[in-house]
DNA sequence: CTGTCAAGTAACCAGTTAGTGCATTAACGG
DNA sequence: CCGTTAATGCACTAACTGGTTACTTGACAG
């Protein structure tokens, strides 16, 4: 998206010539300023005027380029999960063990909870205000669907290899391999003083990424 | 606020006479439509004239009785904390088969959760502030601790009985149960997009409980 | 060099928000 | 009855909020 390229010769510019006015820079230090202050303090709370200032742009640029405090955080959320859709893309589990599939199933899942926390604040935002950003979106869908196949085939080799039992509904599968992360960790800091203990130390996170590949593991064990 | 009740004998008032200026009552209200405010809009997006007004109370009264619409919160999330200790506490799964002990647990938050909505949302809106108003409540750590061991116990009687294998942590035991159940329903609108079925059917939600008793008992079993 | 258009800015606005000062009134003990 | 106290209500404000108007400035084609 850079559209200064080296265009070395003659009159041109040289590549890294540094634009003081670049449309795309712009619009891409809104969107991680309004990620990051969406995620601290969801659509309600966010502050239009402290995203300007943190993306270093001026409000007035929020409004050129993306119309209203909503209509931003709805480009906020979509790339979130378009985000998260193409790293699970990359993960190639097909042609795994399917035991070694699921494992690493959940450990990406649990490593990239943890990695981009954001993404957990926007989705509890969002479903706080009933997925009405989301509904918008069909790219969304098509890449959900592809993912949820994805773990389907896992299970199926799985019942072929007699390894997993049959019967396992991948839906439910998916759920509940995002909840044991999901719910650990959006909820660490009430969790953190109803249990009493610290749930953030690198030993806890550990402890509780085994504990999650094991409860999987048991689900759909044959 | 019908005011005018019969007040036959007297000077003396009959007990049930509604009082016109009942200090309790308007607590009461007040922090029932909090809850229900706070629930559907979390901390930030929360209005206190709307609470107010759904109270049939004046705003004035609100400060009058909680200080700030921050301590109204904090007020509303023990609440909220209490009713659902409060809740497990009289299950009495102490005397059960520790498998049906266990269903029951993993039966009842999902019930629990299912009738109350305003607790998901108030701890959801809770841990964005990470945390800062649970921190202050003693009360909210004594319940959850006689809570954990409750469940300690059914673990400890399952594995004497053979049914159930060794090792497994109560805390992270616990944090399942809620996590299978929560995260469904939390994320129910995202998830309804997402995965592209009605996950609040009757069917759905049936299905759903199954699984959960079974991913439970699968995790436990010896 | 320059005209044009997009990128960028500052000041502003109208509506809203949490929070208050103060007057009023019901309850209740004496 | 009456006086005190606590419950209640109204009207207000100071700060803030999302959004806008009117303007300046840089890039770049011709």
């Amino acid at each position: 998206m850079d559209a200064s390229e080296n265009t070395a010769q003659g009159k041109a510019k040289p590549a890294q010539k540094p634009r003081i006015r670049d449309a795309e820079a712009t619009k891409a230090r809104i969107l991680e300023a309004a990620k990051r202050e969406f995620a601290k303090s969801g659509l309600g709370g966010a502050r239009v005027d402290v995203i300007a200032e943190k993306a270093r742009a001026n409000k007035r640029m929020i409004y050129h380029y993306f119309d209203s405090k909503e209509r931003l955080f709805q480009t906020v959320l979509e790339n979130a999960y378009l985000d998260i859709r193409i790293a699970e893309q990359k993960l190639n589990l097909d042609h795994l063990d399917p035991r070694e599939a699921l494992e690493r199933l959940v450990r990406f899942t649990w490593d990239y909870y943890l990695k981009n926390p954001e993404f957990i604040t926007l989705v509890n935002s969002e479903n706080l205000h009933r997925a009405k950003h989301l509904k918008k979106s069909e790219t969304v869908k098509d890449y959900s669907r592809r993912f949820v196949s994805m773990v389907q085939s896992i299970l199926e080799r799985g019942v072929a290899a007699g390894v997993f039992r049959k019967g396992v509904d991948p839906v439910q599968l998916n759920i509940t391999v995002a909840a044991i992360g999901y719910y650990y960790l959006t909820n660490r800091f009430t969790g953190s003083i109803v249990f009493e203990r610290d749930l953030m130390t690198k030993e806890a996170l550990e402890e509780r990424l085994h504990f999650n590949i094991d409860t999987i593991l048991r689900l759909v064990a044959a």
